[in-house]
Order: structure tokens, then C-alpha cells, then sequence
DNA sequence: CTCGCGGCTAAA
DNA sequence: TTTAGCCGCGAG
């Protein structure tokens, strides 16, 4: 499997192959070799996690394709070399021109020295931001000098350096910033209630360690949770000088959200703000490890950094850290004392506990996860690499266009739709087990069904098929399939498709007095029925539209043990695949094998990488035959693997004009609908990768804000936003008359008209989704 | 908790 | 090249 890693930036990404079982010693080489950047220099970020040697990829609940942060750490020689001298390449990036203007210049006109400039005063208290981290902290102006770099004044340079001492570290040379790097002093805290997704607020985070006390970041809301029983802020944060952003951070102390301060001309000051400037916020913001109590100072009791209850620093191996405040307690200070640490997850202090609906989690961090513990490899003896590959991985999207227990067919997704792996079906809504045959539901019947081949008793005949039920195999040992080895009951998944069958259940079996009334199942047919069916696809998965459960009975299968039979018969207006008219459909919607995301990408990889192996194996060695023969190994894994389909002429053909295009109708409503103008022509974009990539552009692009889910009966609003009208009403029928999306104020009576052409437009796109859901 | 018509590795 | 063996994941 492979994951990408790209720098803070984003300047540079590379496709990395891995297995779960990687261990992060080895990653950072194989990061080193891509990327050029020793391990020593790399922080690696997931999820707002650092990841740390000693554990495997596994440990932090890597997935196929996704991102790792990388921040290269700088080298202490290159930050003071650049302070002295120039760079040498004459490169000018703004944390270099900063570092420039911080020593060399300063002080070299005498006369340079104001009292204040259009926006501050010598004195003032201010935030400051750490060059080195991105960091604010509180400051003081001791100095403001012109900067006779400067030609040119914009809204954040006024053309002036502000010297800066940080508040605790006065004896600290003072700091020389720019404009840009202070601002008043935050003292609105933002209440959890009012913080919404894309606001721009600072907040405390601790990049080492996300759920301890770190630093005060900006940081841009990516999620909020705000329900009774759970809260949590995810953010993306921005560190280093640069502001590299940061994504999934989870702020753990999600009570200190303070809001960003505008710097302010002196002129438009008004006296509570001139008062907090002179007399600074009366909220200390808390910071680790620095304590802005004691400063530190190991002789001085304090009741912050050391025990809340006597204000002594000393044993700190009997000290109890409160999970909610983060205040230590010594455990012989309790009331009542305790005489060991408590062998708890989560602990809280005398102040904090009373209500305990209100604890807020504390944040992920890698702890030893009871779950992984259970899990076979963790419990040892496993010398077998099972990460690699799509065998053991998580899903990367969820199908929400309809529930899981929909019966019929996912709006969207065509007859003929062909996917590589079980997984992607999955992820499509078409077949949600990953690996069973049947999903269904007990009482209720089932919903879909895979024809892989698995049970060598079933007849496949395209417009019917028989199938066989599952169970009667004994799984033990961890395994997924085995001979069967006892009877199978009409329990589970063999009773839920039964279900199907539009006749009372029967424990003997039964058949429909009218087929075609019973229940549709989905079905799938997999290349490995080939063996013995010719409708199987050459490749991967295909959906192959609707059948019905016609009957269903007992039989004594080859193995000799009883097995569940089923007979399913077609019913599907769309044509099938394998018939001249599906496959006349099949091109004319461009659809084609899917692949997983950036599948093709990493395979592509591996394939130059085992050729520059080769490469340099066979230069070394002169034996020709040999050579001769891998060469012509290797080029036939990949044609199966990518490139195979190709030679049919129906493909190949395709490829030479629009890899999807759209119905004439489709087209014209998109026209039709012009205030939605551009996000059709976005969603068109991607057109170029296929009709469902097209059509999950669309479906991300018209998502109602309210439901979270594609628009039913949109209401396009003046402000350019798509809500569901039934969402609009409820919105409205509890006073709040603002746009869901941006909160512009629509007015008491507004005319919630429904947007016919995007309505008309998303029923064709995805049939019945309206009222699948 | 149990179950499973995948998809992989390593041994044969 | 074939085949035995087995893993997380998601669903009920």
C-alpha cells in the first residue's frame, strides 16, 4: 500500500509504498531516499499526531492513501548563517528577508528611534509571534525603529521594526518584528457555541504532544462538534515563521479559543482598548512548559506548575495530573490521600469533577489501544507482513447518498460500473461487506449479492444465476473462507435473502407466486467467477444491475454437507453488460475500470523502482538469458495490471475522444441553471477522470449544509448557496431567518422557489435519491 | 460479540 | 507457478 508525504508547504509530495508493519525508523529512510532530508530532520505529523520511532504505521491508524505531514527541521548553523549573511543563492523567501532585516540593520541610522509609530507606542502590550515557530507570545514594545530596508508600506509593513521583549524572558535580547508580527493583546475568548468551521481564531496547542498544554497557535477551524455529550475543535494549525499549515489538529482546550486581533492606528483607539494596551488583558493565557507564574523557578512554590493543593514541585512521580484543568496534584495532598497512582485512563481533580457529563475527552494520543491489543497481530507470533495492500485496508469514503439497508439501485452509479477492488463497491454503496457474499439484514432481506465464484455449485446463466448461501465452514484459525463442513441454517444472511423472495418465509424453502413482486437485489460479478461463468468480467468487480429471488431451497451440495440455494432471476429495464446494447451504454457513458485513488500512481512507482532494481542488478551480472526473462515477466504483469483493457478496440477507440461526456438533457439544464454556473463548471472538470468522479464533484459541490447530504428540493439562495428547502423551513421555523451556509441575512419572508433546472438536473444524475433516503 | 465468495505473503 | 495460510475491516 502507499501513502503520500508531502512538506508543510506542499511544495514537494512524494508517493511512498509501505506496509502497516512499517516501523517509523524505516519510514523516515524511505522518506530520506525520495526526499532527500535525514531522518533526523523530519517531523512527521498525522491526524495533528507526531509520530515517533519505536512504533509502526499501523500504531497510528494509517490508510491507504492517505497524508504525512512533513517539517524539516532546520539546522542551527544554516538559521545563525543566515542571520549574519546573506543567503548565498540570493533566494528571498519571508522568513529569510525577516531574519535579515532582524540584526544587520537595526541601529545603523542613529536618528532612527521614533516613540511610536501609526500603530503603536514604546510600551504598549502586545502578542508577538515567534519567528522560529509561528508561536505568540505576550510581549512588550521596548523600542520601534524605521527599517530602512523598506521602500514600500502596505497593510501589514508599515516600514517600521518593533523591538519585543517577551513577557518572563525581560533579560532575553528583545526580539525585532515586523508589523505583521503583533498585534493587540487577544482578550475576547470565543465561546465553543460561537466558533464556526473557517473561522480564524488562536488557540493553544502542543505540536509534541496534542493533549497536553503547548503553545498559542492561529489556527483555522476545520470541524466543530458542539453536542451535549461530546465537544471538540479540529483545526488546521500554522506553525513556523512561514505559517505552514497544519491540517487535523484536535485543540484540546477548547475553552481558551481567543479571537484575532487587528492591529489598530493609534487614531481609531478607543479607551477600553487603549486601556488594555497600556494595562495588558487580565487573563494570563497559560502556556507550557513555561510557567508565567513562577517563571520556572524550582525554589518558588506555585500552585500552577507544581501542586495545586500545597504548591510544591517536588516528587513529581507522586504528582496526578487533572485530565481537565492539567493541574498536578500530589496524590498524599488528596482528600482522602491516595497511596499509589491509580492505574485509570482518565483522572480527575477535586475541581473539575463535579459534573461529570461535562468532561470533555481528552485529546487521541498513542496510548495502548484495548482493541489493537485484542487484534491477532498484536498478540505476537506473526513473522507475516499483512499490511501491504488492499487485503487489510480502510475504507476512505462512506456512501451516504442512501442508508445501508437501501434495496434497489445506488442513484449514480450505473450498470456496468467496474471497480478493482471489493473495497471500492463498498465505498460506492453497491456492496458494503468487504468480504462476505451476501448483505443483508435478518428480518429485513438482503440488499446485495457478489458472484465471485467462491462455491463451486453455482450455475451462472447472465439473465439468472444460482447462488449458494453462506455459513457452514469452520472459520477458525482467523480465516475468511474454508470447506464447508456442517449443514447451513436459513439463519443470518441466508434468511435475509429468502427475505427477498415474494413468498412467506419458508424453513423448507419456497417459490414466488410472482417473481418479478419480490425484493430487488443488487449484483455483482467478480473476475474470479470466470472459471466457470463467461458473463464474468475479465477484470475487478461490475455491477450488473437488479435480479429477484425467483426461489430458494435446500440441497445437498458437493461437499455433502446441505447448503441454501437460491434461483435469481433479472429485472432490470437497463440492459446488461454483456449484451450489445449494454455494452453500447457502457461506452457511451465512458464508464471504465475504477481504481482506487492514486492506485495507478503508486503501481506506476513500484514499476519504475523495480526497473531501476533491475537496472542495476543485470549491469552487474552478464547473464543474458536471465535478463530476457524477467524483461518479459515484467511486461506482462503490467499489462494485466493496467493497461490490458487497452487492446480492445472498444477501449481504445474511447480513448481517443472525452473520457465521459454528458447527455444533451444533462447539458442543457446545467445551462439552464446559471446562478449555480460555476460549480457546474468545476464539477465538469472532472469529467476528464470518469463519470463518477464527476458525479462525486457534484455530489461534494451541492451537499446541503443543514443534512450534510445532496440537496433534495434545493432553494439556491441570493447569497449563492444550496440548501434543501424542507432544511430551509426548519431553519426558518425556528427565527433564524441568515442563509444556513454564511449567515446572509435573507429576510422573514423570503422566497423559497425551488431551483427547478438543479432539481431537474440532480434527479437525472442520481434517480430516486430524493427518495431513497 | 461473530461472521465473511479479499487480497495479500510466504512456503511448497 | 501454485497453494496454504491468515490479517483488519465493516456489518449485523
Amino acid at each position: 500500500m502507499y501513502v503520500k508525504v508531502r512538506t508543510m508547504d506542499g511544495s514537494q509530495t512524494a508517493i511512498i509504498t509501505i506496509s502497516k508493519l512499517t516501523t517509523i525508523e524505516d519510514f523516515r529512510e524511505m522518506i530520506r531516499e525520495k526526499m532527500n532530508v535525514t531522518g533526523d530532520r523530519q517531523r512527521l505529523f498525522y491526524r495533528g499526531k507526531q509520530m515517533e520511532n519505536g512504533h509502526t504505521l499501523f500504531d497510528y491508524n494509517i490508510n491507504i492513501n492517505d497524508v504525512i505531514q512533513l517539517m524539516i527541521k532546520p539546522v542551527l548553523s544554516e538559521i545563525s548563517s543566515n542571520v549574519q549573511a546573506k543567503t548565498p543563492s540570493g533566494k528571498r523567501d519571508g522568513e529569510q528577508a525577516d531574519k535579515e532585516n532582524t540584526k544587520t540593520d537595526s541601529g545603523v541610522e542613529e536618528n532612527s528611534d521614533v516613540q511610536e509609530s501609526e500603530y503603536y507606542r514604546v510600551g504598549d502590550l502586545i502578542d508577538a509571534k515567534s519567528l522560529y515557530d509561528g508561536t505568540w507570545w505576550e510581549g512588550k514594545i521596548n523600542k520601534i525603529v524605521v527599517n530602512p530596508k523598506v521602500k514600500e508600506i502596505s497593510d501589514d509593513d508599515d516600514g517600521m521594526l518593533y523591538h519585543v521583549t517577551h513577557e518572563g524572558f525581560e533579560d532575553d535580547l528583545p526580539e525585532e518584528l515586523l508589523l505583521k508580527h503583533i498585534r493587540p493583546r487577544a482578550y475576547q475568548k470565543v465561546k465553543l457555541g460561537d466558533v464556526q468551521k473557517g473561522d480564524l481564531i488562536m488557540a493553544n496547542y502542543n505540536l509534541e504532544n496534542p493533549e497536553e498544554r503547548g503553545h498559542w497557535y492561529d489556527c483555522k477551524v476545520s470541524k466543530v462538534i458542539n453536542s451535549r455529550t461530546q465537544k471538540a475543535v479540529v483545526a488546521t494549525v500554522f506553525i513556523g515563521a512561514d505559517s505552514s499549515p497544519m491540517d487535523d489538529c484536535h485543540i484540546r482546550f477548547i475553552d481558551e479559543l481567543f479571537n484575532i486581533e487587528k492591529n489598530i492606528k493609534l487614531n481609531e483607539r478607543n479607551g477600553d482598548m487603549e486601556r488594555r494596551i497600556i494595562e495588558g488583558s487580565p487573563a494570563k493565557r497559560k502556556s507550557a512548559p513555561n510557567c508565567a507564574t513562577c517563571k520556572d523557578n524550582p525554589k518558588r512554590k506555585c500552585k500552577e506548575c507544581g501542586c495545586h493543593e500545597c504548591g510544591g514541585k517536588e516528587n513529581p512521580e507522586k504528582q496526578l495530573m487533572c485530565d481537565e484543568c492539567d493541574l498536578p496534584y500530589h496524590i498524599y495532598c488528596l482528600t482522602p490521600p491516595m497511596e499509589a497512582i491509580p492505574d485509570v485512563d482518565e483522572w480527575f481533580c477535586p475541581l473539575c469533577k463535579n459534573d461529570d457529563t461535562e468532561i470533555v475527552k481528552a485529546g487521541e494520543k498513542l496510548k495502548e489501544s484495548k482493541k489493537k491489543a485484542k487484534m491477532a497481530s498484536a498478540k505476537g507470533n506473526t513473522s507475516r507482513d499483512w499490511g501491504k495492500g488492499f487485503a487489510c485496508a480502510g475504507r476512505q469514503k462512506v456512501c451516504t447518498i442512501v442508508p445501508q439497508n437501501h434495496f434497489g439501485a445506488v442513484p449514480g452509479v450505473e450498470v456496468g460500473t467496474m471497480w478493482k477492488f471489493r473495497l471500492q463497491a463498498s465505498e460506492a454503496g453497491v456492496h458494503r461487506p468487504h468480504v462476505a457474499g451476501i448483505h443483508g439484514r435478518e428480518n429485513e432481506g438482503a440488499y446485495s449479492i457478489v458472484l465471485s465464484g467462491g462455491y463451486e455449485d453455482d450455475e451462472d446463466n447472465g439473465e439468472s444465476f444460482t447462488y449458494t448461501g453462506s455459513g457452514g465452514r469452520d472459520l477458525s484459525g482467523n480465516k475468511r473462507t474454508a470447506e464447508q463442513s456442517s449443514d447451513q441454517l436459513l439463519t443470518r444472511m441466508n434468511r435475509a435473502l429468502a427475505l427477498n423472495c415474494n413468498t412467506p418465509i419458508n424453513k423448507n424453502g419456497a417459490e414466488a407466486k410472482d417473481w418479478q413482486k419480490g425484493k430487488p437485489v443488487r449484483v455483482i460479478r467478480n473476475c474470479k467467477g470466470r472459471k466457470h461463468s463467461e458473463y464474468a468480467p475479465e477484470e475487478g468487480n461490475r455491477y450488473d444491475g437488479l435480479y429477484k429471488v425467483a426461489k430458494y431451497w435446500q440441497a445437498k451440495g458437493k461437499s455433502g454437507f446441505k447448503v441454501w440455494r437460491y434461483l435469481l432471476r433479472r429485472d432490470d429495464p437497463i440492459p446488461a453488460p454483456w449484451t450489445k446494447e449494454g455494452k453500447k451504454r457502457i461506452q457511451e457513458l465512458g464508464l471504465e475500470m475504477e481504481y482506487p485513488e492514486g492506485y495507478l500512481e503508486a503501481q506506476k512507482e513500484k514499476e519504475e523502482a523495480a526497473k531501476k532494481d533491475r537496472d542495476a542488478s543485470t549491469s552487474e551480472s552478464d547473464d543474458e538469458g536471465k535478463r530476457k526473462k524477467k524483461n518479459s515477466k515484467r511486461k506482462k504483469s503490467m499489462e494485466s495490471e493496467t493497461e490490458g483493457f487497452e487492446n480492445t478496440p472498444l477501449k481504445s477507440k474511447k480513448r481517443k475522444t472525452a473520457a465521459s461526456s454528458l447527455e444533451k438533457e444533462i447539458e442543457k439544464l446545467i445551462a439552464e441553471d446559471d446562478s449555480n454556473h460555476k460549480l457546474w463548471e468545476e464539477s465538469k472538470h472532472f469529467l476528464g477522470e470518469g463519470r463518477s468522479s464527476f458525479l462525486s464533484a457534484v455530489e461534494e459541490r451541492f451537499l446541503c449544509i443543514c443534512c450534510q447530504e445532496l440537496v433534495v428540493k434545493p432553494v439556491t439562495t441570493e447569497c449563492k448557496h444550496n440548501v434543501c428547502q424542507a432544511c430551509l423551513q426548519r431553519s426558518f421555523k425556528a427565527e433564524v431567518f441568515s442563509c444556513p451556509a454564511c449567515r446572509y441575512d435573507l429576510g422573514k419572508g423570503y422566497d423559497m422557489t425551488i431551483n427547478k433546472p438543479l432539481s431537474k438536473c440532480l434527479l437525472k444524475l442520481f434517480p430516486g435519491y430524493d427518495v431513497a433516503r
